[in-house]
DNA sequence: GCATTAATATGAT
DNA sequence: ATCATATTAATGC
């Protein structure tokens, strides 16, 4: 079997993104002004739901402060995260257009949120065209993410779904410590089983199996990194 | 190998 | 003290 490319890179090590998503406005920040200057901005509570799986959605949101997240679930209550949103992330975007959403978004504290409507966006669009491509951009997040999951829902097991959102959350927001790469949000186990799509005792064990081979170190809701070449080394 | 359920333990407020 | 979260064990697919 082919593990390798010619030039030595790993297969399915794709990197662009991750299910935690902190800032998609990158050089766009003028354009941003321009798209929010006539949205409103709302406060919600934690557990607010913002728009539902299967509505169709006539405004999408940009979350300038707190968390929302992206869920799926179905009629016996499972759920699935698709994703997590902090601060400078749009959501509800992929119902642009007549689409509905595939996904409910759901505050996981209070939060400010900026409403845009669609029909902003577009007569926005028409007046300052780049205003599309700050929306593209969150978009792509959106694309690389699902495809990420695909493959880790399709190709991997627990330990590896396990191992490759670690390594997803140490590129968004680890950071370096002379203890190694300490995740810097407080994550649940519902939260991580949630994201990689595993039950929660199936997560607990994972991770205190990663723990005793002194991969991770775990404090209180914090997780450490302290052998990224053994953690990576799980998903090939 | 992992989900589900339940029982127990630990921690946060 | 109470509620939320984490751990561990038992059982089944």
């Amino acid at each position: 079997m082919i593990r390798e490319k010619d030039d030595g890179r790993k297969r399915g090590l794709y990197s662009f993104g991750s299910p935690y998503v902190t800032d998609t406005v990158g050089k766009y920040q003028r354009e941003l002004a321009l798209l929010l200057s006539e949205s409103p901005l709302r406060i919600y509570k934690s557990g607010e739901i913002l728009f539902d799986q299967g509505d169709i959605g006539n405004r999408f949101y940009f979350i300038k402060k707190g968390k929302v997240m992206a869920t799926m679930s179905n009629q016996h209550g499972a759920v699935k995260i698709v994703a997590i949103h902090a601060s400078n992330s749009f959501i509800g975007d992929t119902a642009l257009g007549q689409h509905s959403h595939y996904a409910t978004g759901v505050t996981l504290q209070e939060s400010e949120v900026h409403v845009i409507e669609n029909s902003h966006f577009e007569s926005c669009v028409k007046r300052h065209p780049k205003v599309a491509f700050l929306v593209i951009e969150s978009l792509l997040r959106k694309a690389c993410n699902a495809a990420l999951q695909l493959e880790d829902l399709s190709l991997r097991n627990a330990k590896q779904r396990v191992a490759h959102v670690l390594i997803e959350l140490s590129n968004e927001i680890g950071r370096e410590t002379d203890g190694g790469v300490e995740i810097e949000e407080k994550m649940t186990h519902e939260i991580l089983a949630g994201l990689t799509g595993l039950a929660r005792p199936t997560l607990t064990g994972v991770l205190n199996d990663l723990e005793r081979s002194n991969v991770i170190i775990k404090k209180n809701r914090l997780i450490i990194i302290i052998d990224e070449k053994k953690l990576s080394h799980i998903l090939d």
